[in-house]
RNA sequence: GCGGUAGUGGUGAAGUGGUUAACACACCGGUUUGUGGUUCCGGCACGCGUGGGUUCGAUCCCCAUCUACCGCCCCA
């Protein structure tokens, strides 16, 4: 008798319908806006050659090191399930050859999908969560920048999450990166003894991420770092200026932090997080999308001397927020017509009249279990039923059904003939019920 | 990978080393009501995350394990 019960694996979930009714609007959102922007859906495997998340993140990153969920296939395959986006994507764009010039440029995508990190889960933390991203290959237009940034923004204030504050800063070319990484690097040397286990570790192997760390010593003494702004060669000034311009130009309210730096190495020039407040995201602000410009990715996997920029929004956090911010929210679908009946002669009526219903274009349900009127009427309560047709052996015999208006209780009595036929013209659209 | 808290029915939860594991909501059945949102009655955990152990006996004690949540790391 007792069979064993299974449990989803860790940091899983399981979406059910009065979730997934929420996603379904979210990412719906996120197409319909999007495409207004031109960019269009790319559709990678979830899993790829081990390499392809190895070469582009980065050998310092965790996601790399410890995150990656790799294992060997049957032909001795080295595969990871995709951890981020933009890796997979970039594969794609080169192995497609999407870098022809029969492709106009910008090349624009998005994505939207499950991605896999072997971490410990919290809230809002999945080993298998989702994402939704943008990635623009091909121009390295700092108006590009600037609009992805707006895309942000524009996705964000469109579910109704008003306060944002968007957070930018630019790491510049590689030039001025090697440059600024020695400048950093010499500047807290003699506070080694003074900084936290893990800054000292990152020290040597990635310097840029002392920057970010959360310990309140760091900051002390990272508040006196040289700024990498001070370090960006003319061009990365140029760019990096053009786009401040650009934001200045779309209105977006911005802030440069000179210690917002990424996770995955392969970033370059702008790069920015959009943050927003919400206690169910942790205390102050939150960053709910990092992304920024990747130039030389694109030439990382075989392809020509390319750019790119994107960001990423994580979807499991995205609904934690809009829920705790009481965004707007879809519940769950209203159910046009529930057909009741009453006595068995009726059942094949009732099935037919189901069918008819929705070959109308209306949702329709019914009663299978052959219960008594008043459990169906409660039912079609549940089910939030706009109207309810009864039928019983009395109708039957004259071939009419009962059409009631649950809103208001009006009842009215209509010959089957006229329901299989006009039956649009007795139901109010949704839209008039001014609900 | 590290530290902490927790795990009783569909849900919220009470509870004790020892006969039938409170209560509420939900659900199901009946009743009342003009065919629903009302009333009243009844039903609903052979089981207390899982596996071991201690004990005459464990949901309650011990060990392990799994999972969730919080923090760190990291990041979305």
């Amino acid at each position: 008798m007792a069979k064993q019960l299974f449990q989803k694996p860790k940091g899983t979930a399981d979406l059910l319908p009065a979730e997934s009714i929420k996603w379904h609007y979210v990412e719906e959102t996120a197409r319909l806006l999007f495409s207004d922007y031109q960019y269009a859906e790319v559709r990678t495997p979830i899993f790829e050659n081990f390499d392809v998340f190895a070469r582009s993140a980065g050998d310092t990153s965790d996601v790399v090191t410890k995150e990656m969920y790799d294992f060997k296939d049957k032909g001795d395959r080295h595969i990871a399930l995709r951890p981020e986006g933009t890796a997979g994507v970039v594969r794609a764009f080169v192995e497609n050859k999407l870098f022809g010039p029969e492709h106009a440029k910008p090349y624009k995508l998005f994505y939207v999908g499950p991605m896999f990190r072997y971490e410990r889960p919290q809230a809002g933390r999945m080993r298998q969560f989702h994402q939704i991203g943008v990635e623009a290959l091909g121009s390295e237009s700092p108006a590009l920048d600037a609009e992805v940034i707006a895309m942000a923004v524009d996705f964000f204030q469109t579910l109704g999450i008003t306060n944002l504050k968007v957070k930018v800063n630019s790491l510049g070319d590689k030039e001025s990166r090697e440059n600024y990484r020695q400048a950093l690097i010499d500047f807290l040397k003699p506070h080694f003894d003074e900084l936290s286990q893990d800054s000292q570790e990152r020290l040597e192997k990635n310097p840029l991420r002392v920057l970010d760390s959360k310990d309140a010593k760091d900051q002390e003494i990272v508040a006196d770092a040289p700024s990498i702004l001070d370090y960006l060669t003319e061009d990365a000034q140029s760019h990096w200026q053009k786009v401040q311009q650009y934001l200045d130009a779309l209105g977006i309210d911005y802030e440069i932090d000179e210690n917002v730096v990424r996770g995955l190495d392969y970033y370059n020039h702008t790069i920015f997080e959009v943050m927003t407040k919400s206690k169910a995201l942790g205390h102050g602000w939150s960053t709910i999308t990092g992304g920024g410009r990747y130039n030389g990715l694109v030439s990382e996997f075989g392809g020509p001397e390319m750019a790119g920029v994107g960001f990423g929004i994580g979807l499991e956090r995205l609904m934690l927020l809009l829920e705790s911010e009481n965004a707007p929210l879809p519940e769950k679908n209203k159910l046009d017509i529930y057909v009741a009946n009453q006595g068995q002669d009726t059942d094949i009526t009732a099935m037919q009249m189901v069918q008819a219903i929705r070959s109308f274009g209306y949702s329709a349900d019914r009663d299978y279990e052959d219960r008594k009127l008043k459990a169906q009427f409660k039912t079609a309560n549940r089910l939030n039923a706009r109207y309810m047709i009864t039928i019983g052996e009395r109708e039957l015999a004259e071939q009419s059904a009962h059409l009631k208006d649950m809103a208001t209780g009006k009842e009215t009595s209509i010959k089957l003939a006229e329901l299989y036929t006009n039956l649009p013209e007795y139901i109010k659209s949704p839209e008039d019920e001014g609900e």
